[in-house]
DNA sequence: TTAGTTTATCGCAAATGTACGATAAACTTT
DNA sequence: AAAGTTTATCGTACATTTGCGATAAACTAA
């Protein structure tokens, strides 16, 4: 058969991982993460300086991060740093790592024998 | 200081992983990549059954997801089996593992003590 | 108070994304 | 050949995203 399918609607996961993902859909917002994964801090200046994007389009990206909760910003006048979201970061983490099989690191898709196709 | 920051331009890793982050924007398309992760294969009939929406919007879903590169089709006619992309999903799981600072599961952001900000 | 620094927000234009119904395309069965 | 099944594509409407410059907001230093 063939009828042991996908529920209805989304569960909260599912639109949790699809709210990650989709602020994730940059290369900008990418490359904000990695530097954050990267050096635990940084401010928005710092970001304003190296990509050559307007201030505003930048602040936007960081709203956008901010929004989904993948990071969080504390003010620091007159400056603001910004740093991975201490609470969703890990919940990130495991979504994407659930989604993606678990672990075993080295897995390949569920074979489909033939493939290859269209 | 804090001059050792980021490049001017995205990498072709950055695009690929925004490229892929994209795709996974919409809890529809997590949906299907979670049911194709489960079950190796499926057709888009058995998606549009189970789905609450046109069978034109699911197709759509599934073009963003095969242009992505995340799965891709195969012709059985009259119908089409999808599976996850062999070649891709393992790349994409390396890049998502990667950001997320590579495997040891249980990882904290690198703290940034004082935080909660804002 | 005034001027300076840093960041967020507003208003706008252009491009993309989302969903639908209608229709075409490909192939099977009668 | 005609009718049926399954999936993709087209056209359309509406919403969201992206980027910019201009401006406001918050706070410090003169």
């Amino acid at each position: 058969m063939s009828r042991t399918l996908a529920k209805v609607a989304y569960s909260a996961e599912e639109k949790q991982l699809a709210s990650f993902a989709k602020a994730m859909g940059h290369p900008v917002r990418i490359q904000i993460l990695k530097l954050l994964n990267a050096q635990a801090c940084c401010y928005t200046g710092d970001l304003t300086d190296n990509i050559p994007l307007a201030q505003s389009t930048i602040s936007q990206h960081l709203k956008v991060l901010k929004d989904a909760g993948l990071i969080q910003g504390e003010i620091m006048p007159p400056k603001v740093k910004y740093c991975l979201n201490q609470d969703n970061w890990p919940v990130a983490q495991r979504l994407f790592s659930e989604l993606f099989g678990l672990a075993s690191a080295g897995d390949s898709p569920k074979a489909c024998r033939d493939s290859e196709g269209l």
